[in-house]
DNA sequence: GTCTATAATACGATAGAC
DNA sequence: GTCTATCGTATTATAGAC
Protein backbone atom coordinates (compact mmCIF):
# COMPACT_ATOMS: atom_id res chain seq x y z
CA UNK A 1 0.00 0.00 0.00
CA UNK A 2 2.70 2.45 0.99
CA UNK A 3 4.85 1.27 -1.87
CA UNK A 4 1.97 1.60 -4.27
CA UNK A 5 1.32 5.23 -3.39
CA UNK A 6 5.04 5.88 -3.55
CA UNK A 7 5.17 4.48 -7.07
CA UNK A 8 2.22 6.60 -8.11
CA UNK A 9 3.84 9.76 -6.82
CA UNK A 10 7.06 8.97 -8.60
CA UNK A 11 5.15 8.31 -11.79
CA UNK A 12 3.31 11.62 -11.51
CA UNK A 13 6.63 13.43 -11.26
CA UNK A 14 8.09 11.63 -14.26
CA UNK A 15 5.05 12.17 -16.46
CA UNK A 16 4.74 15.85 -15.61
CA UNK A 17 8.45 16.44 -16.11
CA UNK A 18 8.49 14.51 -19.37
CA UNK A 19 5.63 16.60 -20.72
CA UNK A 20 7.36 19.84 -19.72
CA UNK A 21 10.73 18.76 -21.10
CA UNK A 22 9.05 18.13 -24.43
CA UNK A 23 7.01 21.32 -24.59
CA UNK A 24 9.47 23.76 -23.01
CA UNK A 25 12.80 22.02 -23.40
CA UNK A 26 14.93 20.58 -20.60
CA UNK A 27 17.05 23.61 -19.72
CA UNK A 28 14.07 25.90 -19.97
CA UNK A 29 12.06 23.82 -17.50
CA UNK A 30 12.72 24.71 -13.87
CA UNK A 31 12.25 22.59 -10.79
CA UNK A 32 9.43 24.90 -9.82
CA UNK A 33 7.68 24.13 -13.10
CA UNK A 34 7.75 20.44 -12.27
CA UNK A 35 6.43 21.16 -8.78
CA UNK A 36 3.54 23.18 -10.18
CA UNK A 37 2.66 20.72 -12.93
CA UNK A 38 2.88 17.57 -10.85
CA UNK A 39 1.40 18.95 -7.64
CA UNK A 40 4.18 17.19 -5.74
CA UNK A 41 6.01 19.43 -3.21
CA UNK A 42 9.65 20.29 -3.78
CA UNK A 43 11.19 18.27 -1.01
CA UNK A 44 9.15 15.26 -1.94
CA UNK A 45 10.51 15.32 -5.45
CA UNK A 46 14.03 15.30 -4.05
CA UNK A 47 13.10 12.21 -2.09
CA UNK A 48 12.69 10.39 -5.40
CA UNK A 49 15.31 12.15 -7.50
CA UNK A 50 18.56 13.63 -6.28
CA UNK A 51 19.10 15.88 -9.28
CA UNK A 52 17.29 17.32 -12.25
CA UNK A 53 19.39 15.09 -14.48
CA UNK A 54 18.00 12.04 -12.70
CA UNK A 55 14.48 13.18 -13.49
CA UNK A 56 15.44 13.50 -17.14
CA UNK A 57 16.96 10.03 -17.09
CA UNK A 58 13.72 8.67 -15.65
CA UNK A 59 11.74 10.58 -18.27
CA UNK A 60 13.84 9.04 -21.05
CA UNK A 61 13.32 5.57 -19.53
CA UNK A 62 9.61 6.29 -19.41
CA UNK A 63 9.63 7.18 -23.11
CA UNK A 64 11.69 4.12 -23.97
CA UNK A 65 9.17 1.90 -22.21
CA UNK A 66 6.20 3.51 -23.93
CA UNK A 67 7.80 3.21 -27.36
CA UNK A 68 8.60 -0.46 -26.73
CA UNK A 69 4.99 -1.13 -25.81
CA UNK A 70 3.76 0.80 -28.84
CA UNK A 71 6.02 -1.06 -31.28
CA UNK A 72 5.13 -4.45 -29.77
CA UNK A 73 1.49 -3.49 -30.09
CA UNK A 74 1.98 -2.68 -33.75
CA UNK A 75 3.75 -5.97 -34.32
CA UNK A 76 0.79 -7.76 -32.73
CA UNK A 77 -1.94 -5.75 -34.45
CA UNK A 78 -0.58 -5.71 -37.98
CA UNK A 79 0.49 -8.87 -39.74
CA UNK A 80 2.42 -7.65 -42.78
CA UNK A 81 5.55 -5.53 -42.70
CA UNK A 82 3.94 -3.13 -45.18
CA UNK A 83 1.02 -2.48 -42.82
CA UNK A 84 3.44 -1.97 -39.96
CA UNK A 85 5.55 0.48 -41.93
CA UNK A 86 2.44 2.39 -42.88
CA UNK A 87 1.48 2.49 -39.21
CA UNK A 88 4.84 4.07 -38.47
CA UNK A 89 4.33 6.74 -41.09
CA UNK A 90 0.87 7.40 -39.66
CA UNK A 91 2.65 8.65 -36.53
CA UNK A 92 3.11 11.88 -38.43
CA UNK A 93 -0.67 12.24 -38.46
CA UNK A 94 -1.34 11.10 -34.91
CA UNK A 95 1.03 13.66 -33.54
CA UNK A 96 0.62 16.36 -36.21
CA UNK A 97 -0.44 19.12 -33.84
CA UNK A 98 2.29 18.46 -31.28
CA UNK A 99 4.91 18.14 -34.03
CA UNK A 100 3.86 21.52 -35.41
CA UNK A 101 4.01 23.20 -32.03
CA UNK A 102 6.97 21.50 -30.37
CA UNK A 103 8.79 19.43 -32.98
CA UNK A 104 9.71 15.77 -32.75
CA UNK A 105 10.11 14.65 -29.11
CA UNK A 106 13.09 12.42 -29.90
CA UNK A 107 14.77 14.83 -32.26
CA UNK A 108 14.42 17.96 -30.19
CA UNK A 109 15.57 16.20 -27.03
CA UNK A 110 18.65 14.76 -28.71
CA UNK A 111 19.44 18.10 -30.31
CA UNK A 112 19.30 19.87 -26.97
CA UNK A 113 21.27 17.27 -25.02
CA UNK A 114 23.83 16.88 -27.78
CA UNK A 115 25.03 20.39 -26.99
CA UNK A 116 24.96 20.33 -23.23
CA UNK A 117 25.42 16.79 -21.99
CA UNK A 118 26.70 14.11 -24.29
CA UNK A 119 26.23 11.33 -21.72
CA UNK A 120 22.53 12.08 -21.42
CA UNK A 121 22.26 12.48 -25.19
CA UNK A 122 23.74 9.06 -25.65
CA UNK A 123 20.97 7.67 -23.50
CA UNK A 124 18.36 9.63 -25.45
CA UNK A 125 19.77 8.15 -28.67
CA UNK A 126 18.28 4.83 -27.54
CA UNK A 127 14.91 6.31 -28.44
CA UNK A 128 16.05 6.37 -32.05
CA UNK A 129 17.60 2.92 -31.74
CA UNK A 130 14.25 1.37 -30.80
CA UNK A 131 12.61 2.66 -33.96
CA UNK A 132 15.63 1.80 -36.08
CA UNK A 133 15.70 -1.81 -34.93
CA UNK A 134 11.97 -2.28 -35.36
CA UNK A 135 11.94 -0.68 -38.80
CA UNK A 136 14.95 -2.74 -39.83
CA UNK A 137 12.99 -5.88 -39.01
CA UNK A 138 10.07 -4.69 -41.09
CA UNK A 139 12.16 -3.82 -44.15
CA UNK A 140 13.92 -7.17 -43.88
CA UNK A 141 10.58 -8.96 -43.85
CA UNK A 142 9.48 -6.85 -46.80
CA UNK A 143 12.26 -8.37 -48.83
CA UNK A 144 15.07 -5.86 -48.43
CA UNK A 145 17.13 -7.94 -46.03
CA UNK A 146 20.46 -6.69 -47.29
CA UNK A 147 19.55 -3.03 -47.03
CA UNK A 148 17.03 -3.16 -44.25
CA UNK A 149 18.95 -0.97 -41.81
CA UNK A 150 19.90 1.46 -44.53
CA UNK A 151 16.22 1.89 -45.37
CA UNK A 152 15.23 2.14 -41.73
CA UNK A 153 17.70 4.95 -41.15
CA UNK A 154 16.52 6.70 -44.30
CA UNK A 155 12.88 6.55 -43.28
CA UNK A 156 13.65 7.97 -39.86
CA UNK A 157 15.87 10.61 -41.39
CA UNK A 158 13.10 11.70 -43.73
CA UNK A 159 10.67 11.80 -40.83
CA UNK A 160 13.08 13.99 -38.87
CA UNK A 161 13.41 16.39 -41.75
CA UNK A 162 9.66 16.63 -42.15
CA UNK A 163 9.21 17.17 -38.42
CA UNK A 164 11.82 19.90 -38.36
CA UNK A 165 10.43 21.93 -41.23
CA UNK A 166 6.88 21.48 -40.01
CA UNK A 167 7.93 22.89 -36.67
CA UNK A 168 10.03 25.69 -38.12
CA UNK A 169 7.20 26.92 -40.35
CA UNK A 170 4.32 25.87 -38.11
CA UNK A 171 2.81 24.34 -41.21
CA UNK A 172 0.73 21.22 -40.63
CA UNK A 173 -0.52 21.27 -44.23
CA UNK A 174 2.96 20.75 -45.56
CA UNK A 175 3.40 17.93 -43.06
CA UNK A 176 0.37 16.17 -44.49
CA UNK A 177 1.46 16.56 -48.10
CA UNK A 178 4.90 15.18 -47.32
CA UNK A 179 3.33 12.33 -45.39
CA UNK A 180 1.26 11.43 -48.47
CA UNK A 181 4.42 11.39 -50.56
CA UNK A 182 6.10 9.16 -48.01
CA UNK A 183 3.23 6.68 -48.22
CA UNK A 184 3.55 6.52 -51.99
CA UNK A 185 7.30 5.99 -51.65
CA UNK A 186 6.63 3.06 -49.33
CA UNK A 187 4.03 1.52 -51.63
CA UNK A 188 6.41 1.72 -54.58
CA UNK A 189 9.09 0.12 -52.49
CA UNK A 190 6.73 -2.72 -51.56
CA UNK A 191 6.05 -3.31 -55.24
CA UNK A 192 9.73 -3.77 -55.86
CA UNK A 193 10.28 -0.38 -57.46
CA UNK A 194 13.75 0.47 -56.29
CA UNK A 195 14.18 3.51 -58.48
CA UNK A 196 13.71 5.74 -55.49
CA UNK A 197 16.40 4.11 -53.44
CA UNK B 1 38.35 55.87 -35.23
CA UNK B 2 36.33 55.64 -32.01
CA UNK B 3 33.38 54.36 -33.96
CA UNK B 4 35.53 51.80 -35.67
CA UNK B 5 36.82 50.34 -32.44
CA UNK B 6 33.28 50.32 -31.10
CA UNK B 7 32.12 48.32 -34.09
CA UNK B 8 34.92 45.86 -33.67
CA UNK B 9 34.07 45.28 -30.01
CA UNK B 10 30.44 44.75 -30.87
CA UNK B 11 31.40 42.32 -33.58
CA UNK B 12 33.64 40.38 -31.22
CA UNK B 13 30.72 39.95 -28.83
CA UNK B 14 28.37 38.81 -31.58
CA UNK B 15 30.80 36.33 -33.06
CA UNK B 16 31.75 34.82 -29.71
CA UNK B 17 28.12 34.58 -28.63
CA UNK B 18 27.06 33.10 -31.94
CA UNK B 19 29.71 30.43 -31.68
CA UNK B 20 28.69 29.56 -28.14
CA UNK B 21 24.99 29.52 -28.95
CA UNK B 22 25.71 27.02 -31.68
CA UNK B 23 28.01 24.77 -29.71
CA UNK B 24 26.32 24.92 -26.29
CA UNK B 25 22.82 26.07 -27.07
CA UNK B 26 21.30 29.44 -26.19
CA UNK B 27 19.85 28.63 -22.76
CA UNK B 28 22.91 26.69 -21.80
CA UNK B 29 25.21 29.62 -22.58
CA UNK B 30 25.58 32.06 -19.71
CA UNK B 31 26.50 35.69 -19.83
CA UNK B 32 29.74 34.75 -18.12
CA UNK B 33 30.53 32.37 -20.97
CA UNK B 34 30.22 35.20 -23.45
CA UNK B 35 32.43 37.40 -21.29
CA UNK B 36 35.11 34.70 -21.13
CA UNK B 37 34.98 33.83 -24.83
CA UNK B 38 34.91 37.38 -26.17
CA UNK B 39 37.26 38.92 -23.63
CA UNK B 40 34.89 41.86 -23.36
CA UNK B 41 34.01 42.81 -19.74
CA UNK B 42 30.46 42.34 -18.50
CA UNK B 43 29.47 45.96 -18.25
CA UNK B 44 30.85 46.70 -21.66
CA UNK B 45 28.69 44.02 -23.21
CA UNK B 46 25.65 45.65 -21.63
CA UNK B 47 26.69 48.88 -23.27
CA UNK B 48 26.04 47.25 -26.65
CA UNK B 49 23.18 44.92 -25.75
CA UNK B 50 20.52 45.51 -23.12
CA UNK B 51 19.51 41.86 -22.79
CA UNK B 52 20.69 38.39 -23.66
CA UNK B 53 17.85 38.15 -26.17
CA UNK B 54 19.27 41.16 -28.00
CA UNK B 55 22.58 39.38 -28.34
CA UNK B 56 20.80 36.40 -29.83
CA UNK B 57 18.93 38.66 -32.22
CA UNK B 58 22.24 40.17 -33.32
CA UNK B 59 23.72 36.70 -33.69
CA UNK B 60 20.83 35.67 -35.94
CA UNK B 61 21.28 38.83 -38.01
CA UNK B 62 24.96 38.01 -38.28
CA UNK B 63 24.14 34.54 -39.57
CA UNK B 64 21.57 35.93 -42.00
CA UNK B 65 24.14 38.29 -43.42
CA UNK B 66 26.75 35.58 -43.80
CA UNK B 67 24.34 33.25 -45.53
CA UNK B 68 23.27 36.01 -47.93
CA UNK B 69 26.88 36.66 -48.85
CA UNK B 70 27.53 32.96 -49.28
CA UNK B 71 24.54 32.40 -51.54
CA UNK B 72 25.34 35.47 -53.63
CA UNK B 73 28.86 34.17 -53.94
CA UNK B 74 27.59 30.85 -55.18
CA UNK B 75 25.34 32.55 -57.69
CA UNK B 76 28.35 34.46 -58.98
CA UNK B 77 30.79 31.56 -59.00
CA UNK B 78 28.61 28.90 -60.56
CA UNK B 79 26.75 29.47 -63.79
CA UNK B 80 24.30 26.59 -64.02
CA UNK B 81 21.57 25.83 -61.49
CA UNK B 82 22.81 22.24 -61.31
CA UNK B 83 26.26 23.36 -60.24
CA UNK B 84 24.74 25.65 -57.65
CA UNK B 85 22.52 22.93 -56.26
CA UNK B 86 25.54 20.65 -56.02
CA UNK B 87 27.35 23.39 -54.18
CA UNK B 88 24.53 23.50 -51.68
CA UNK B 89 24.71 19.76 -51.08
CA UNK B 90 28.46 20.07 -50.63
CA UNK B 91 27.68 22.09 -47.49
CA UNK B 92 27.18 18.73 -45.81
CA UNK B 93 30.86 18.02 -46.46
CA UNK B 94 32.23 21.45 -45.63
CA UNK B 95 30.61 21.34 -42.23
CA UNK B 96 30.70 17.58 -41.63
CA UNK B 97 32.64 17.72 -38.39
CA UNK B 98 30.57 20.49 -36.84
CA UNK B 99 27.35 18.80 -37.96
CA UNK B 100 28.43 15.60 -36.28
CA UNK B 101 29.33 17.32 -33.04
CA UNK B 102 26.69 20.02 -32.77
CA UNK B 103 24.03 19.39 -35.40
CA UNK B 104 22.74 21.85 -37.97
CA UNK B 105 23.10 25.47 -36.77
CA UNK B 106 19.76 26.52 -38.26
CA UNK B 107 17.86 23.44 -37.22
CA UNK B 108 19.10 23.21 -33.66
CA UNK B 109 18.56 26.92 -33.04
CA UNK B 110 15.01 26.83 -34.36
CA UNK B 111 14.28 23.68 -32.39
CA UNK B 112 15.44 25.29 -29.17
CA UNK B 113 13.71 28.63 -29.69
CA UNK B 114 10.52 26.99 -30.88
CA UNK B 115 10.01 25.69 -27.36
CA UNK B 116 10.98 28.74 -25.37
CA UNK B 117 10.41 31.87 -27.42
CA UNK B 118 8.27 31.75 -30.51
CA UNK B 119 9.02 35.38 -31.44
CA UNK B 120 12.75 34.71 -31.59
CA UNK B 121 12.12 31.42 -33.38
CA UNK B 122 10.17 33.26 -36.03
CA UNK B 123 13.19 35.42 -36.63
CA UNK B 124 15.46 32.38 -36.77
CA UNK B 125 13.13 30.85 -39.36
CA UNK B 126 14.42 33.51 -41.77
CA UNK B 127 17.63 31.50 -41.91
CA UNK B 128 15.65 28.73 -43.54
CA UNK B 129 13.81 31.19 -45.76
CA UNK B 130 17.05 32.41 -47.31
CA UNK B 131 18.01 28.92 -48.41
CA UNK B 132 14.47 28.12 -49.51
CA UNK B 133 14.23 31.16 -51.76
CA UNK B 134 17.64 30.61 -53.29
CA UNK B 135 17.03 26.91 -53.90
CA UNK B 136 13.62 27.70 -55.36
CA UNK B 137 15.29 29.94 -57.92
CA UNK B 138 17.73 27.21 -58.83
CA UNK B 139 15.08 24.52 -59.27
CA UNK B 140 13.03 26.92 -61.39
CA UNK B 141 16.02 27.55 -63.62
CA UNK B 142 16.61 23.83 -63.80
CA UNK B 143 13.23 23.46 -65.44
CA UNK B 144 10.95 22.66 -62.52
CA UNK B 145 9.31 26.07 -62.36
CA UNK B 146 5.95 24.77 -61.21
CA UNK B 147 7.37 22.72 -58.39
CA UNK B 148 10.47 24.69 -57.60
CA UNK B 149 9.51 25.61 -54.03
CA UNK B 150 8.24 22.12 -53.36
CA UNK B 151 11.62 20.73 -54.38
CA UNK B 152 13.49 23.37 -52.43
CA UNK B 153 11.62 22.48 -49.25
CA UNK B 154 12.20 18.81 -49.86
CA UNK B 155 15.93 19.23 -50.33
CA UNK B 156 16.22 21.24 -47.13
CA UNK B 157 14.04 18.75 -45.31
CA UNK B 158 16.26 15.87 -46.41
CA UNK B 159 19.31 17.82 -45.33
CA UNK B 160 17.78 18.43 -41.92
CA UNK B 161 17.05 14.74 -41.49
CA UNK B 162 20.58 13.81 -42.45
CA UNK B 163 22.01 16.42 -40.08
CA UNK B 164 19.85 15.21 -37.20
CA UNK B 165 20.74 11.53 -37.51
CA UNK B 166 24.40 12.33 -38.08
CA UNK B 167 24.41 14.31 -34.86
CA UNK B 168 22.38 11.76 -32.88
CA UNK B 169 24.70 8.91 -33.82
CA UNK B 170 27.89 10.93 -34.14
CA UNK B 171 28.38 9.17 -37.43
CA UNK B 172 30.12 11.19 -40.12
CA UNK B 173 30.44 8.13 -42.36
CA UNK B 174 26.70 7.81 -42.63
CA UNK B 175 26.54 11.51 -43.43
CA UNK B 176 28.88 11.03 -46.36
CA UNK B 177 26.99 8.04 -47.76
CA UNK B 178 23.70 9.93 -47.60
CA UNK B 179 25.32 12.93 -49.21
CA UNK B 180 26.41 10.72 -52.11
CA UNK B 181 22.86 9.49 -52.49
CA UNK B 182 21.60 13.05 -52.49
CA UNK B 183 23.99 13.96 -55.29
CA UNK B 184 22.72 11.08 -57.40
CA UNK B 185 19.16 12.15 -56.70
CA UNK B 186 19.97 15.62 -57.95
CA UNK B 187 21.72 14.36 -61.08
CA UNK B 188 18.72 12.19 -61.94
CA UNK B 189 16.46 15.15 -61.44
CA UNK B 190 18.60 17.23 -63.77
CA UNK B 191 18.27 14.55 -66.43
CA UNK B 192 14.52 14.80 -66.21
CA UNK B 193 14.00 11.62 -64.24
CA UNK B 194 11.06 12.52 -62.06
CA UNK B 195 10.48 9.04 -60.71
CA UNK B 196 11.98 10.08 -57.43
CA UNK B 197 9.70 13.02 -56.95
C1' DG C 1 6.93 9.08 3.20
C1' DT C 2 5.37 13.97 3.07
C1' DC C 3 5.98 18.72 3.15
C1' DT C 4 7.92 23.63 4.33
C1' DA C 5 11.40 26.63 4.96
C1' DT C 6 15.61 27.92 3.53
C1' DA C 7 20.39 27.46 2.15
C1' DA C 8 23.80 27.93 -1.71
C1' DT C 9 24.66 29.21 -5.97
C1' DA C 10 24.44 30.92 -10.74
C1' DC C 11 22.21 33.92 -13.44
C1' DG C 12 20.87 38.24 -15.96
C1' DA C 13 21.16 42.89 -15.28
C1' DT C 14 22.66 47.61 -13.14
C1' DA C 15 25.37 51.45 -11.03
C1' DG C 16 28.89 54.17 -11.25
C1' DA C 17 34.08 55.03 -11.27
C1' DC C 18 37.35 55.78 -14.76
C1' DG D 1 33.53 54.08 -24.56
C1' DT D 2 35.59 50.89 -20.93
C1' DC D 3 35.60 48.23 -16.94
C1' DT D 4 34.64 46.60 -11.89
C1' DA D 5 31.80 45.77 -8.27
C1' DT D 6 27.53 44.36 -7.03
C1' DC D 7 22.45 43.99 -6.99
C1' DG D 8 18.13 41.28 -7.17
C1' DT D 9 16.26 37.21 -8.64
C1' DA D 10 15.57 32.51 -10.02
C1' DT D 11 17.58 28.28 -9.76
C1' DT D 12 18.99 23.76 -7.88
C1' DA D 13 19.43 21.53 -3.80
C1' DT D 14 19.21 20.61 1.44
C1' DA D 15 17.72 20.47 6.34
C1' DG D 16 14.65 19.10 9.28
C1' DA D 17 9.77 19.22 11.29
C1' DC D 18 5.82 16.35 10.83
Amino acid sequence: MAIKKSERTRQRIVESANRLFYRQGFHNTSFTDVVAASGVPRGNIYYYFKTKDEILLAAIDYRLERIKVMLEGWSDTYRTPLERLHRFIALLDDTAEALTQFGCPMGSLNAELGKANRALQHHAAQLFALFEDWLTDQFAELGYAGRARELALRLISIGQGISMLTHVHHDADWLRSERRRLRRWLDQLAEGDESCL
